[in-house]
RNA sequence: GGUCGCGUGGCCGAGUGGCUAGGCAGUGGUCUGCAAAACCAUGUACAGCGGUUCGAAUCCGCUCGCGACCUCCA
């Protein structure tokens, strides 16, 4: 296989080799969440999802500026984007809360997730509200341009007239003009201050009881929703960037609508190449945060969930969520989440006994020595093809039983090189670590000199009783440290532990 | 109704024309005082029907089932 780039290009629906604007420099921008509420995992699955993306890309020597916009404001209420609550508003209203309180608060808890989830912090985190300014510039922009139109103090996108000065409005989400300008869903009629039903608002009249306000040309209103990512995302990386990303929802209307803006301001289409995340499902539905399908990590983490049997941590769902493509649908069952823990154990064991091999010497470059250069390779082509984490990682497997199998000694360390021992080294802690964003979470010796020396005691005193045949003694000590969650294994070198 | 996508062995999940994906579970074995852990071995899988082809899970058509989007969502 090549060793060049390819990511799947929504907007052209092909699979195309990646070429950044700039030799070894990559702008990308993902929609980040409304903090409105508590982030619910199926958020969590998409920045898990580009934080592997930015992470690989990392990984492969480019400078990545990763620009993930918080929205705070602009974000409606209910299926129409006028004559709605914003929100972030509603929330405050709700809660006898500041609008900024609401969004403070669920700001934080967003960012203690994402840091649970051991994502990387993006370069930019900008906020809706902190570019009222650049958005005011931009409905005035896309006004003088022709393609908006006010309306009451309120400011509309005209569809119809951008669709017939650029012929690929629609062309994202697929959809054809024509259908566009004829509304059919009953619920959404009598929006008439809009000339087409499909036109979308950019800046809205706030009503008197409206909290969150601001001054405008137009009236004292606030920016509409699909505004903040287009101003955001100019501002920090241009016109024009590389990628764009976000889940599969957001296609439309909200990213045929950002490009819409863009063009209709700027005359130049914002992004290379769109990635799309598919969702999160729970119980073969998309988990959603509207309808009440969802679990929460949180209730993850504790089994707090009439949807699990018990609690899985943070890096196991990390690893749950590696194991399938960032394009596929991936469902949530409590079987699933249990074979990726024993999977995820599986592969950081492996890991440590692998750092702790030394090559005794007697090097050669056998059959064994050219597998496991061709499965480390064939792990990067892996990625190399659309970020491909389930496949790279089913090659670091396979790379686990040669780990065991010298470990074990029915493979021999004569027939590899101490290179290849140092790639396959380099591979796993750059896989494990840099690209997969995985933690060791559940150590046995993790730094904590007591708990070590305490367990050190006990597997002593385990030992003589097993050497003088206790077995009462052996078999109580280790049947109380596995009701704690303590593991011990017995293996030919004497006793480990692990924590569970 | 429109647009798009999916249907893979007990479960999850890659794969897009010929070559064992992988994980979990199961089964047999090694190890063990017995276990656990670990290791080894082990699967007539590709919704159905038709077509193209030397060859189809993969391409085409139809049927059935499921899902997403169609101005709330990552």
């Amino acid at each position: 296989m090549e060793n060049q780039l390819i990511v799947y290009n929504s907007l052209t629906r092909k699979k195309e080799v990646f070429k950044p604007m700039v030799e070894g420099h990559v702008g990308m921008y993902v929609c980040g969440p409304t903090v409105y509420s508590d982030v619910h995992l199926g958020n969590c699955m998409t920045f898990v999802a580009f934080d592997v993306i930015y992470r690989y890309l990392k990984y492969l020597g480019y400078k990545v500026r990763y620009v993930r916009n918080i929205t705070d404001v602009g974000h409606l209420e209910g299926d129409s984007d006028i004559g709605a609550e914003d929100k972030i508003s509603k929330k405050a209203r709700l809660e006898r809360l500041e609008p900024m309180e609401v969004v403070q608060h669920y700001t934080n808890g967003f960012h203690k997730m994402m840091q649970t989830f051991n994502t990387l912090s993006p370069s930019i985190e900008p906020r809706a509200t902190g570019h009222i300014i650049e958005q005011i510039d931009m409905v005035q922009q896309i006004l003088d341009n022709g393609f908006a139109y006010e309306q009451n103090g309120s400011v509309y996108f005209d569809t119809l007239k951008f669709a017939k000065a650029h012929k690929n409005y629609g062309q994202l989400s697929g959809r054809v003009i024509d259908d566009l300008m004829v509304e059919t869903r009953d619920d959404l009629k009598n929006q008439n201050e809009k000339r087409h039903p499909s036109d979308f608002a950019i800046w809205i009249k706030a009503d008197p009881e409206h909290l969150m306000r601001w001054e405008s040309p137009w009236s004292i209103g606030f920016p509409g929703w699909h505004l903040e990512c287009s101003a955001m995302s100019t501002k920090y990386l241009g016109k024009t960037f590389d990628i764009h990303g976000g889940g599969n929802d957001l296609k439309f209307p909200h990213h045929e609508n950002e490009i819409a803006q863009n063009v209709g301001c700027c005359n130049s289409a914002p992004a290379n190449y769109w990635l799309h995340t598919n969702m999160l499902l729970m119980n073969g539905k998309k988990m959603s945060k509207s309808d009440g399908n969802s679990i929460t990590p949180q209730q993850l983490f504790s089994g707090d969930s009439e949807h699990i049997t018990k609690g899985y941590s943070p890096m196991v769902n990390r690893f749950f969520m590696l194991q399938s493509h960032y394009r596929s649908t991936l469902d949530l069952t409590d079987a699933a989440l249990q074979a990726a823990e024993k999977g995820y154990r599986r592969l950081m064991e492996a890991n440590k006994v692998l750092q702790a091999m030394q090559h005794p010497g007697n090097e050669a470059s056998n059959d064994l020595d050219k597998e496991i250069n061709t499965l480390i390779q064939e792990a990067h082509d892996k990625m190399n093809d659309d970020f491909n984490a389930p496949n790279a990682l089913a090659k670091l497997f396979e790379l686990v039983n040669k780990i065991n199998g010298l470990h074990d000694k029915h493979l021999s360390f004569n027939d590899i090189t101490t290179s290849t021992l140092d790639a396959l080294k380099k591979c796993f802690h750059d896989f494990i670590f840099d690209i997969f964003g995985l933690l060791e979470e559940n150590a046995g010796s993790n730094g904590n000199g007591t708990l070590d020396g305490l367990m050190q005691l006990i597997i002593d005193i385990r030992k003589d009783a097993r050497d003088n045949k206790n077995w009462a003694t052996s078999d109580k000590i280790r049947d109380t440290l596995k009701e704690l969650d303590i593991q011990l294994k017995d293996g030919k070198e004497g006793t480990s532990w692990v924590k569970k």
